[in-house]
DNA sequence: CGAGAAGTTCTACGAAGCGTAGAAATGAGT
DNA sequence: ACTCATTTCTACGCTTCGTAGAACTTCTCG
């Protein structure tokens, strides 16, 4: 499952939370506080791209976007784990019956609108 | 979130699919295709005891015996990633899109007989 | 009880991953 | 062509993990 490390998890978090593709200058920028080089920064996008978790355009200040929303990616690791349990409807009961009140309404709302088509459904809160 | 290795998953694997607990011959003769020295299967269960995965009986043949069951652990895990996603409902709306329907009606099942709520609507077969 | 066997802990080393960054190469604009 | 920003290459130290020898502890049998 390829696991991030911590400057990737942090370098990660600020893609996902940008709103469109981000250069290496801007990244080091808001970590300026780390004092980063910017080599640094460099390297590991360039680890991350290779564990295939980010693209890059081809223009030259390079700039680069996740493959994945953070909620995607979440969604998939959480399928990963899943397969790695034995009996899955077990692990599903044990996660089911530890969530809060309100995620388990968010997720009785998503499985009622069922497959079909659309999905989008809206909180309930 | 301590991830483990690959000896260190192998052995969790074999300690789960036991009835009971473990000593560290038996699992070594469980792996004995891989050739492993005992003090190597000590090693990592110390390792494994440190990282919170396991416990130990006090009588000599040190007996090993997993913290959580598999299924509790993979529920936990599930949690811990949905956890670091920004959008819980994002994430969960990403997870419960993406599950086959066996697992659906799992879901279903499961957020029938929930907390104390409203509940009904069991149906699902 | 005492010696040998079985079991456990201590210590260590090599490979791999990650944070870190300098040096070298490449591309763009004047 | 020259300079500067950008990108790639290379490397090093630290930590984790697989691996195991050495040393120490605890049984067990005679």
């Amino acid at each position: 499952m390829a696991s991030l490390g911590e400057l990737e998890r942090t370098l990660m978090d600020r893609l996902w939370a940008a709103p469109g593709p981000v250069s290496a200058t801007e990244l080091q920028q808001q970590l300026a506080d780390r004092g980063l080089a910017l080599t640094t920064v460099h390297t590991v996008l360039s680890r991350l791209e290779q564990k295939g978790f980010l693209v890059h355009d081809e223009r030259r200040p390079r700039r680069f976007t996740p493959r994945a929303t953070r909620e995607a990616h979440a969604a998939e690791l959480m399928h990963e784990v899943l397969g790695q349990a034995g009996d899955r409807q077990a692990a599903l009961a044990r996660f089911v019956g530890s969530v809060d009140a309100e995620d388990a309404a968010m997720l009785r709302a998503l499985l009622a609108g069922g497959d079909g088509a659309g999905s989008d459904a809206a909180g309930a809160r």
